[in-house]
DNA sequence: GTATACTTGACTGAATCGCTCGGGATTGAA
DNA sequence: TTCAATCCCGAGCGATTCAGTCAAGTATAC
């Protein structure tokens, strides 16, 4: 599990076509223009979301794209797998070429924090960026040294 | 916050560090030789975890790194903010440049997760790491308790 | 003095990031 | 039937980061 501005780029496009899909489908264009994405790299990382059945298409004009599940149904952990690169999690491969007494310690460490850390970005779905986007309507930018929603944190 | 092999190599030679630490300074090349890490790949990780202060240094014959602090007082979190390049969270800045109604969206959200993430990383220490690597079966660091207070992440 | 070990900085090939460009294919509407 | 909107796809590009090398230091123990 990799983390950079990339999977976030595909999570605000995915919140966006959730919060504006309920009058048909949403094109790139719009997102583009909404969340200053460049159109071209949006094109790219719905095609990585289609791939992946996070999406589906609406072509020709008035077409566009709209959720392929339900957004309770799609979670950050998905979205982010889908566009980010894999990362290569071992070098040892779990595989014979780790001999001496620390055998696979770096596998198994870091299989488990990368597990942790799926493990609680699948917890968050669409849905609850959706509600949580809808109930706190935007005035804090520089204020918020509150500590973060506990409905975040719980999964 | 970002996640890439960068950062895991450097919790794996921490937590080498944490495990050999007891009889004195341990060596750059030693943790090379056990954890087939480069050693000049170390010793750019080292230099930024000795600037900040997770680390500290004896140089000369018989030297080596040792940790600045109690196992129990570093976290992973701590590890990889060391050493991993900021993420530039924001494309609006929390300035003026963003006008519409969607008007930080991205900013809040990734922020937001930025911040989960960053929580859980940091309610691991690596005492538990070492604890959990020396009596092998024990299941996981699934041990983030409590919320913490998310003061430093931006950066 | 010399060997050991940390310290620093420049550099490099490969990969990835974020993005552009130029074309397609498909479809609804005039 | 034509046209425009929209998705689809791949090549390529400049910048940055990754992971690592190389070459020089400086400090210290012996």
């Amino acid at each position: 599990m990799r983390l950079t501005t990339k999977g976030r780029f595909a999570v605000t496009a995915m919140l966006d076509l959730a919060l504006h899909g309920a009058s048909g489908p949403v094109t790139l264009a719009g997102i583009s223009e909404r969340q200053k994405i460049s159109l071209s790299y949006l094109e790219q990382l719905f095609g990585k979301l289609r791939r992946r059945e996070l999406v589906e298409s609406v072509r020709g004009p008035g077409g566009g794209y709209h959720l392929a599940r339900d957004a309770g149904e799609v979670t950050v952990a998905d979205i982010i797998c889908a566009v980010e690169e894999p990362i290569d999690s071992t070098q040892c491969g779990g595989r014979e070429n780790c001999h001496d007494s620390h055998r696979c310690m770096t596998h198994d460490l870091w299989e488990d924090l990368n597990t942790a850390v799926y493990g609680f970005l699948a917890g968050v779905t669409l849905r609850q960026l959706v509600e949580r986007q809808r109930t706190k309507p935007v005035s804090l930018v520089r204020g918020h040294s509150k500590v973060r929603e506990p409905h975040l944190l719980s999964s």
